[in-house]
RNA sequence: GGAGGAAUGGCAGAGUGGUCGAAUGCGGCAGUCUUGAAAACUGUUGAGGGUCACACCUCCGGGGGUUCGAAUCCCUCUUCCUCCGCCA
């Protein structure tokens, strides 16, 4: 959430950058800038109140101990109007701290000078692009009938079991899936991420902190039983392991990576669009989840994204990168790059990694803080990105490297593979 | 599941009704010494709100209660530890 004391000083700004959003946030800031002012009203009462009622009860103390317990009592009388008012007026500062709150969590994050003004991915940038798309022959199969054809992927038997989009790997599509896992999660580590494993159920706090409650509880499967989430991504469980913590300055940057099953209940719509592995209940992902001293996180917001390229790169994928536009950019990020392989067979780009920094956002929400240089606390700024997702990887190699003699797996795989083609 | 114990500042750990926001150690920061660093020594150092700055207020796991007054007493919830049972 944004910060009190940025909405009071650049209310304006804030309102105009968030029309990048498409969105009108004046009622919204306003609203909040008229409660802080209640609510600061309201504390300042209330102090003065405890204070008066403080300093008689020292007096009663005293006296007491000096043996004068007939002055305390007098004294003692006085209390209880006090204790009244303050009793009241509390329980109207809860209140208005409440609303507050809840109006707060409204606003999204500002978006960065550099995010375009749009209302869909129609308005996305593209900053990049690189990489030959193959000319297939006439007769290319979308991965979907690849998986089929080569029995490498069982969406049925995932009906069976689960439901639909909980596909069942086999054979060499598992072990290119395991492949995939540890090959991204070295990449990671080579470039100075440390590896966690972390649970795929997160408590309601956590799913709070990196902002997914309340606002899209519907995205996330809900345990109901233990009041449990199932994870969406690993940037949940990894960036709550920084909630509540003050960091030294010296402690920067933090990089982790995580391998996690990531799971969405998206309950969308059918259709080509999400035939196959694009549109997924359970799909796996290696996340790359970064803590960053406000001045550096724009720099590892870049380093990231070399990063994804460089993997990208050596997967001989075709791939671009959009810059997100104000009105497709996620409700807690203030710049979002989007990375898309081209999908040869179905002729479209697939999002397979998506860069954010979140600035002070999510910090806000976590109370994820370090000591400046004046030994005064400010909020970090969180960054996170998929490196990769795996499933529309999978459907990209599936489609972009078929011949008519099986799939040829990239070269940088074989290792982990320990074959060259699925036929 | 049964029986006990515990939860205090960045960390460890004292404090069991009245200048306790809290001893002490470690860590952090600043300085002395040193070519530099380490060590040693000296000083400093909880968080949040509020204020131009003070004052002042809140916070000792969460919530409620007793009391003029609660880290300290009572109730309740949560979490952790030990022992027993069960299980991987």
């Amino acid at each position: 959430m944004l910060q009190l004391q940025a909405i009071r000083e650049q209310k304006e700004e804030i309102i105009n950058a968030l029309q990048k959003r498409s969105i009108d946030a004046a009622p919204l800031v306003e609203k909040v800038v008229a409660l802080d002012e209640r609510r600061r009203a309201l504390q300042t009462r209330l102090d003065a109140t405890l204070a008066e009622s403080n300093k008689l009860s020292k007096e009663i103390g005293t006296l007491y101990k000096s043996g004068k317990a007939q002055e305390a009592n007098v004294i003692k009388e006085r209390t209880s109007a006090l204790k009244e008012d303050s009793k009241t007026m509390g329980e109207a500062l809860n209140q208005t701290a409440e609303e507050l709150q809840e109006v707060l969590y409204q606003i999204p994050n500002v978006p960065h000078p550099s995010v375009p003004l749009g209302t869909s991915e129609e308005d996305n940038e593209e900053v990049f692009r690189e990489g030959e798309i193959p000319t297939l022959e006439t007769d290319a199969l979308p991965h979907w009938e690849l998986a089929k054809k080569y029995d490498i992927i069982d969406f049925e038997l995932g009906v069976k079991i689960t439901g639909a989009g909980f596909p069942v790997y086999k054979g060499k599509g598992a072990r290119l899936q395991r492949a995939l896992i540890s090959y991204f999660l070295d990449k990671n580590t080579e470039a100075g991420y440390t590896e966690m494993q972390v649970p795929h159920l997160v408590n309601e706090a956590s799913g709070f902190g990196t902002g997914q409650l309340p606002d899209k509880e519907g995205q996330m499967y809900h345990v109901v039983e233990e009041d449990l989430y199932l994870i969406p991504t690993a940037e949940v469980p990894v960036t709550n392991i920084f909630r509540n913590e003050l960091l030294n300055p010296n402690d920067f940057p933090i990089c982790y990576t995580a391998y996690t099953p990531c799971f969405r209940r998206e309950a969308g719509s059918y259709g080509a669009h999400v035939r196959g592995l694009n549109r997924l209940h359970q799909f796996d992902k290696v996340e790359i989840v970064r803590v960053e001293h406000p001045e550096e996180s724009y720099k590892a917001l870049d380093g990231m994204v070399e990063h994804v390229k460089a993997i990208l790169r050596e997967l001989q994928l075709p791939f671009r990168i959009l810059r997100l536009c104000g009105g497709d950019l996620g409700f807690t990020s203030a710049l979002t790059y989007d990375f898309e392989v081209f999908s040869t067979a179905q002729e479209r780009w697939l999002e397979i990694s998506s860069v954010s920094n979140f600035e002070t956002y999510q910090a806000n929400r976590l109370k994820l803080r370090y000591k400046d240089e004046n030994g005064k606390s400010r909020l970090a700024h969180t960054l996170n990105g998929s490196s990769l997702a795996l499933p529309r990887v999978l459907a990209g190699i599936l489609e972009n490297f078929q011949t008519p003699d099986g799939i040829k797996i990239p070269e940088v795989l074989v290792p982990y593979c320990g074959f060259t083609h699925i036929d």
